[in-house]
DNA sequence: AACCCCTGTATACCTGATTACATAACGCAA
DNA sequence: TTGCGTTATGTAATCAGGTATACAGGGGTT
C-alpha cells in the first residue's frame, strides 16, 4: 500500500503551478521556447502556450518574457521573478515530499492497520535548530551518544535514547537537525575549562529584560543559535560583536529528522 | 495564493482511496446501501459500484458487505475492516491537513516570495510527546511561562522565549504538543519536596543497563511519560506497578503544534 | 524581398472518465 | 405469484482535457 500526494498552488481559486507546469517551466528556462519545451515534457504546444499564459496573467508580475519574430523567430525566457518563484516552489516540495515519505512509513507494511501515529510533523518552540551530519553513533545500552558535525565545521555531541536513534534510523552520515531550547544554551566565562560541547561565535544581537539577556550568536556556516541566560557580573558586560563561547549539555540536544 | 494538496492511498499502483472514495464509503455507512449512498455523495450508481468493487477486491479482506434480493432488497454495510480503514485514513488526512496548513502559512502574504523555509515538519528523537491544552499564558520580557492542562487533567509549566509564543501563535485554548526528552524527566524520592512540575503515574516497564534506569510511566489519560535516570540507591528499588512522582523542569519542556 | 522560426489563434479530433438509461437477477414478504 | 428495492451489468450519450493540425503575424537576417 503506497501512499500518493500531490503539490498545487492557486492564485484565485484557479490552478496556478502543478507539477506539470513546473516542469513546462524548467524546460523553457532550458531551451528558451515554448515550442521546444513543449515538446521536451512532452505536451502539445497549445497546451504549453495556455499554461504559460494563464500563469503570467494569473500572477501579479510576469513570470515569462515573451517575443516574437527576429532572427530565431523570437523566443520565451523566465523573468527573475519566475526564476525566484521556481526555487521557492522546489523548497515547497522538497518539504512536502520529506512529509509524505514520512507519512508513508507509517502505512507500509501494516495491512490496513497502520502503526499509531505519533504526531509527526511538529513546529517546535525551540529557537535553535541547526543541520548537521551525523559523524558517529554510539550505543551504551538505553543511551545512545551521538556526534555531530555542523555546517561550520564545529562539532556537537547529543545524548538520546537507543530507542530513538532506531527510530529515526541514524547512522553515521545521516543528515539531521540539532534541536535545543535557547535556554539550555549558556555562556561560559573565558576562565571557565571547556566543557563537552563548546561553539564559538560572534554576538549579533543582544536583547535583555529585569531578569535574562538574550544573545544571538553567528557560529558560522550562515548558522545563528539563540542563548537566554539569567543576569550575571560576567553575561552583563557583553556587547554586540564579542566573540563568545556557548555550552550545551549533550542531555540537552535532541536531534530531529 | 492558497495551496492546494490531494491525499490518496494506492494498492498496486492502482488508485484505492481517494477523497471521493472516502466520502462515498461514510455515505454507506450512514445509508447502508450503495445506491443511496451514491445519490447523497452524489454521483452515479455505476460509478459508485465500481469504485466499491475495486476497493474490495484490491483489499486483502473486503471491506463492505454486499446483499441481494430480501425484503428490503438487500444492502451494503461496511466490514469492521473498512471501518477501521476508514478511521485510519481519518487520523493520515488529519496529519496531512495539518502539514498543508503549515505550510500555506508560509506562502501567504508574500507575492512569489515567500518566507524562508525553516525546516518545518520535524520526526523528533524526543521519546516525551503529550498532547495537551494551553490554560494560561504570561509573558515576562524575553520569556513566557505557558501552563499546561493534560488529558489526565494533571498540570504542566513550560518556559519558553516569548518569540517562540508569537511564532506558534500560542494562546489560551491553543490545542499543543508539550515535548520534553526523557532524560530531563527525574524520579523524585518520597520524601523530597514537590518541585513546580510534579505528574504522578504507574511504572508499567521498566528497563535497566549498568548506568540508567529506563521508566515508562502511564500518567492516566492515555499518556505514558518515560523517563531515564542514572542508577541511584532509590531508583533500583523501583518496581513495574509502582506508584511513582515525576518532576520535569520548566524550561525543559518545549511547546509544539 | 525572400527566408526562417518562433508566437499567437482557431478548429476539428481523440480519448478517458463520467453519467444517463436500460435491464437482469435476487430473495424476502404479502 | 407478484411486488419491491437493491445489487449487478451493459450500452450509448455526454463532457472535459489534451492533441493534431493548420495558418496568420512578427521581425531580424540574408
Amino acid at each position: 500500500m503506497e501512499l500518493a500526494s500531490t503539490l498545487s498552488l492557486e492564485m484565485f481559486g484557479k490552478p496556478f503551478l502543478l507539477e506539470k507546469r513546473i516542469r513546462l517551466l524548467h524546460a523553457i528556462e532550458v531551451h528558451g521556447s515554448i515550442s521546444k519545451a513543449a515538446k521536451a515534457v512532452p505536451m502539445s504546444y497549445k497546451s504549453a502556450w495556455e499554461a504559460v499564459d494563464a500563469m503570467n496573467t494569473l500572477s501579479p508580475e510576469p513570470i515569462v518574457h515573451r517575443e516574437t519574430g527576429g532572427r530565431e523567430g523570437g523566443g520565451t525566457v523566465l523573468t527573475a521573478y519566475g526564476k525566484r518563484l521556481l526555487k521557492h516552489y522546489a523548497l515547497l516540495e522538497e518539504e512536502h515530499s520529506r512529509f509524505i515519505a514520512r507519512l508513508a512509513s507509517l502505512v507500509e507494511g501494516e495491512e490496513g492497520t497502520f502503526g499509531t501515529i505519533g504526531r509527526l510533523g511538529l513546529q517546535l518552540s525551540a529557537r535553535n535548530q541547526i543541520q548537521a551530519v551525523v559523524t558517529q553513533v554510539q550505543q551504551e545500552g538505553i543511551n545512545a551518544a551521538v556526534a555531530l558535525r555542523l555546517k561550520s565545521t564545529q562539532q556537537l555531541l547529543s545524548h538520546i535514547t537507543a530507542e530513538a536513534v532506531e527510530d529515526l534510523q541514524i547512522e553515521t552520515g545521516s543528515s539531521v537537525v540539532a534541536v535545543c531550547k535557547s535556554s539550555n544554551v549558556f555562556v561560559i566565562h573565558p576562565d571557565e575549562a571547556e566543557p563537552v560541547n563548546l561553539l564559538e561565535g560572534v554576538i549579533t544581537m543582544l536583547e535583555e529584560d529585569t531578569k535574562h539577556i538574550k544573545l544571538t550568536v553567528d557560529i558560522g556556516g550562515h548558522d545563528t543559535i539563540v542563548s537566554v541566560v539569567p543576569l550575571s557580573i560576567y553575561s552583563t558586560t557583553l556587547q554586540t560583536g564579542d566573540k563568545v563561547r556557548l555550552g550545551i549539555k549533550p542531555r540537552d540536544i535532541m536531534i530531529g529528522r
